[in-house]
DNA sequence: AGAATACTTGGCTAATATACCAAGTAACCA
DNA sequence: TGGTTACTTGGTATATTAGCCAAGTATTCT
């Protein structure tokens, strides 16, 4: 494997890493409803606002939200239509594990 | 959030954090061209054979590829057929990514 | 200016992940 | 049966991540 051809991999893997993390998620499937301010996610989330920051800081290093400040709030947004094709993909491997342990419990 | 919701979220997650890594997103492109034996994945890696034998049981444990033994060799092969959708996606982050870079280079 | 609101950042600890080497196992071959 | 091939597993060191609390910053309000 070449340079390249690596560099292209840890590019696409941090992409992966930044969505990877249920709260990350939980931001990302919020943010497709409309922007939202650091505030309202923690509410949803229910942690500490200073790690939904962080986490929120996660997701903007990799691009996949951007952030606008108004007022004394920071609104952030998706910046990627996609995530959820995405997430289409991800349930599709979870459907699959689902019917093969269905089958092994059943014993087909 | 209900409970739920939260292990729907962390199953999500527990896929993509198997393929949020540059080896394993390798292992992952090779097999889309067709099955491969432990040894060939160690050749075009480069890493120890153990360590892609540990990557191999991540992607098995998130249901991502199944193996099987033939004679002394170990054989993996992809289980599910959409992980390039999937990236495809990932590549759609990266380019506009790319593209806001170089509108502020270029200064647009 | 001083207080309040809404975040972000620093510091710390605990948990996880990754890589290597060495040792163990399973199937085949002589 | 003993050796070889092809892996996997255990052990260990190092690095990264995630969470909380406390402190810092920016903007608005009085």
């Amino acid at each position: 494997m070449n340079e390249k051809q690596k560099a292209r991999l840890l590019a696409r893997a941090e992409i992966l890493k930044a969505l990877a993390h249920p709260t990350r998620l939980c931001i990302v499937e919020e943010l497709e409803k409309g922007e939202r301010g650091v505030g309202e996610l923690t509410d949803l989330i229910g942690d500490d606002m200073s790690t939904v920051s962080k986490h929120l800081t996660v997701l903007k290093n990799a691009g996949l939200v951007s952030d606008e400040k108004r007022g004394t709030a920071v609104i952030y947004r998706l910046r990627v239509p996609c995530v959820m094709n995405f997430m289409g993909c991800v349930e599709a491997v979870l459907t699959h594990r689902l019917n093969e342990q269905i089958a092994l419990v059943t014993g087909s």
